[in-house]
DNA sequence: AAGACCTGCAACCGCGGCTTA
DNA sequence: CTAAGCCGCGGTTGCAGGTCT
């Protein structure tokens, strides 16, 4: 089956955008919503295509952006993610809060790449694995904080990085609900859920395993480690215990293979559950 | 000082999956 | 059921800025 081009390219604006256009195109989505890209150019006055105007949106304008230096956690969880999902940028960025997926494969590809590698090679060279955390623990703890740069419409195209350190405030509390297998429905607040793990679990399912409730205490500070200080491919050995009710971090894929990984992920949750135990496999069992 | 080379990242491109008619 | 349209993803490219020689 042939496929139309997306747009016609004739007239069409290519390359960096400029500070008008960032402003059209995010003044016109404030108004009337995101989607409906191919009509979007027309609409809002834009002689770009609407895959551009999409991109440009979704990578730079979008509000809730975070850009800057990648936190040390962050870069810990890109890395676990990478080993258990591949080059599924968008389903790793999923899991990384205002990261795009164009940012996390650039980071990957530009940065993270080589300092795998690089590690792999030390691992190879006898360095133990409680080496290499010690070693980047003591580079967290030298990173005070990092930056945060927010997107800014009348910025355009080049990164313009901020000189004040990011720092992450995680919420005091964080609940987490497991959704009734049976109904699915999404849980929130999904997309935030690795990130706040971390000092206290206190668990709550008033003997109903369908509407189980994780009351998470981050304490101090946040922590990705919390969730994921764990290899996820020495995890997988809940007896092959699938996950029903699907989407249990983030809710927001729908296609079968983002599904599938999603499956893969939850079970990485259910593993971490059931190492704690007033949750154990009795409750899992239930599933 | 200037040219060559390197790096990071925004943007483009093509493909595949999903939806709709 | 099928074809066409749309959207989103991942790979790749091109360019600006930085560093090296």
């Amino acid at each position: 089956m042939g496929r139309s081009p997306c747009c016609t390219k004739i007239g069409l604006n290519r390359g960096s955008w400029t500070a008008s256009e960032d402003k059209i195109l995010s003044d016109y989505i404030k108004l009337h919503g995101e989607g409906k890209w191919r009509q979007l150019p027309a609409k809002a006055g834009l002689k770009r295509c609407g895959k551009s105007c999409r991109l440009r949106w979704l990578n730079y304008l979008k509000p809730d952006i975070k850009r800057g230096n990648i936190s040390c956690d962050e870069e810990d969880l890109i890395i676990r993610l990478h080993k258990l999902l591949g080059n599924r940028w968008s389903l790793i960025a999923g899991r990384l809060p205002g990261r795009t997926d164009n940012e996390i494969k650039n980071y990957w590809n530009t940065t993270l790449a080589k300092k795998v590698h690089n590690e792999q090679i030390n691992v190879v060279s006898n360095h133990s694995r409680e080496q290499l955390k010690k070693r980047k623990d003591k580079e967290c703890e030298n990173e005070t904080e990092t930056d945060v740069v927010t997107t800014k419409v009348e910025r355009c195209s080049r990164t313009q990085l901020s000189p004040r350190r990011q720092h992450i405030q995680p919420p005091k509390s964080n609940v987490v609900e497991i959704k009734d297998p049976a109904n699915p429905k999404p849980i929130e607040p999904a997309a935030e859920f690795p990130f706040y793990l971390q000092d206290s679990i206190t668990v709550t399912n008033n003997n109903n395993p369908s509407s189980f409730n994780l009351d998470v205490n981050t304490g101090g500070g946040a922590s990705l480690s919390g969730l994921f200080n764990m290899d996820f491919a020495d995890s997988f050995n809940l007896n092959g215990q699938m996950v029903k009710g699907g989407d249990m971090l983030s809710g927001s894929s729908t296609t079968t293979a983002a599904a599938d990984t999603t499956q893969a992920l939850s079970k990485e949750i259910l593993d971490y559950f059931s190492s704690i135990p007033e949750i154990g496999g009795e409750w899992l069992s239930t599933l």
